[in-house]
DNA sequence: AATGAATGAGTATTCATTCAT
DNA sequence: GATGAATGAATACTCATTCAT
């Protein structure tokens, strides 16, 4: 008999995935599909190579499942915003400081990044992808934003093109693939936002 | 064939290289070194890839060429803002607006952002891109800025903190590999600069 | 320039690439898609594995290469039949001899045999080896089998029974991947075909 | 548990032996060395793959169990013709019959088959297997078609000959990996046998 | 000079086998 | 004794690079 009850072994074993998922979503994170190899993350696991495929039938499997938690979790992510305290730009502010601060709650925004610029990806992952975009981030923020026009916070004018400039810079800072210099650093917040709350803030 | 002079057979070689070097870098700007072929290149180039080996000793040290020029093309870009018209604001602006509405201007920082995250790069490029890092832009930009805030066109504040968050988030925007989608376009530089220009603007 | 004009060129590879499928008909014939190593056909055909790449996507794209033309191959054999000369039985013997005395007449119906076998297979070419079947064969040899039972060459009885058997022997014969063995050589078309002719013969 | 005697804990090993082998030698037969799989025979016997090893040291090992088996039991079943009622034709009839009617009293054929074309074979086993070869079945039925020529129950003329014959072409057939098609239908012995009956049958 | 052909080193993947529990 | 986990060797495939023509 085996030594462990089966719902241990069950419970190990999902322990066992969600290692390899996090190894998985920093080094894709970083390299993409291509440059990651398996050994790579595998070793980033502390398994071997040979075991991911107990988890998962292949790299591109893997790459795609990393696909799906990111879109979720950026989506959470971003919705969770409503739930942070204090006015719009308060609650704008806390969120980008805590994804500037935290490199791992960059990383479905780098594998969603990485999945748009390369072109060998999976089909499923494609097509995923091509529905997704950024309008869903847009959506999200809509009211937000309102909401931060009225009370003055933000800078007046069209709506639209205040939420992309932000959704694109926020985009582009937190894919950025920095060097590990001591002269790169994400901005502050703050800095960041004037670009939000504009000659008023 | 009609015999060529030496001197326009060197001039037609020069053409040629020049014309693999620009190829090079749209390439490599997109894909990296690891994912830019060199079947890519020189079909972007028009020959064959063989050819390329008459110009370069290998990949590497085509990239590894194109890295030094890309240093050299964007310290000029970054030198010549002193050059247009205007105010410290609006040089920035100009300059800023230039790179974010044509791609090939981009090449150079994109290209150099590429460099630090290979990884087999040639041991003398890892060297030299570790020295550049971004302390050379900040130098150019330090009196334009001064000047900038003397002026009160600027933020006031921590010149340095200034400078550096303008830098990264210029860097990051440069560099940003945007899928082809209606939805991504870099912002305007008005919007995109009062993070510099802060309340006052 | 190419020191080759283009069409030499293109001649030169069709018959390499004929090269490659002959070997690999041979070897996949032999060893079916899995025990087929890529250097195997390789070496058989006298150049690097990675040269096939050139001619075929993939393994499995070589191998539905193979099915297609082994199935058309084995088509046209059968019904090449009725170009033979003589009655109906000279016409069978011949084609039957033909095929028991020359390895590669059999290439054909031995991939045919391993892509029914065989589990993994590429899916397109589960579905032509599906509606494929034996069926094909039957048809072909109906009115060949009528008209030997007509002028009393064939024995009489259930005439589908007949072709039938005639067609599973057949291809059991063809397709036995015999031991190299001085022992082992496929029977006489005439020893054979009894089972055809019966007790009459 | 109810502590088991040294004799039944024997039996009991040799009770899973068997099972195993059972299992093997389906398994074998239908894939061959290579694309059987030890997990796939583990599955079929009802264990883990690990445990395999506590009765046969690796894969070829049991391989090679399983040959010298199957070789044992295709000549036990070759000799118990001579059991069989009948006449020589009788009995020969008789005997295909069972074997074209019960797929796993062909495995012992298949595996030999099998064994020809597999490539890693243990030292030992190709020795065997290359001494082995049809030439025993023929000793052993030699007597029998003696005697059928002689009550001219069999066709007349060269016996070695008819001998070869029917062993290549019962060999075929029992070894035929056939399709799961309705099509696809090993012949009546009745049909078959007319190789050796031939006209007079 | 220029091209297509050829090679070999590197990576994804599978699976027999070993081993900790 | 028995299982799931872990490893390493083998093989398909890609692509930088070299070279014959």
């Amino acid at each position: 008999m085996a030594p462990l009850s089966e719902e241990q072994l069950i419970q190990k074993r999902e322990i066992r995935r969600e290692q390899i998922i996090e190894a998985a979503f920093k080094v894709f994170a970083h390299r993409g599909l291509n440059r990651a190899k398996m050994t790579m993350i595998a070793e980033e696991a502390g398994l071997s190579a040979g075991q991911l495929y107990r988890f998962f039938e292949s790299k591109e499997e893997l790459f795609s499942t990393l696909i799906h938690r990111a879109m979720k979790e950026s989506i959470n992510g971003i919705e969770s915003i409503y739930e942070l305290p204090g006015t719009p730009y308060e609650k704008l502010k806390m969120f980008t400081q805590s994804v500037f601060e935290d490199e791992s709650s960059r990383y479905p925004f780098m594998l969603i990044q990485q999945a748009h610029t390369a072109d060998e990806m999976p089909h499923e992952v494609k097509q995923i992808i091509k529905q997704f975009s950024m309008k869903n981030y847009f959506e999200i923020l809509l009211p937000l934003f309102k909401e931060g026009q009225k009370m003055k916070e933000f800078v007046e004018g069209d709506l639209e093109e205040l939420i992309s400039s932000y959704l694109i810079m926020f985009s582009a800072l937190a894919t950025f693939n920095m060097p590990v210099d001591e002269h790169f650093e994400l901005p502050k917040a703050e800095i960041f936002l004037r670009v939000i709350t504009g000659p008023k803030a």
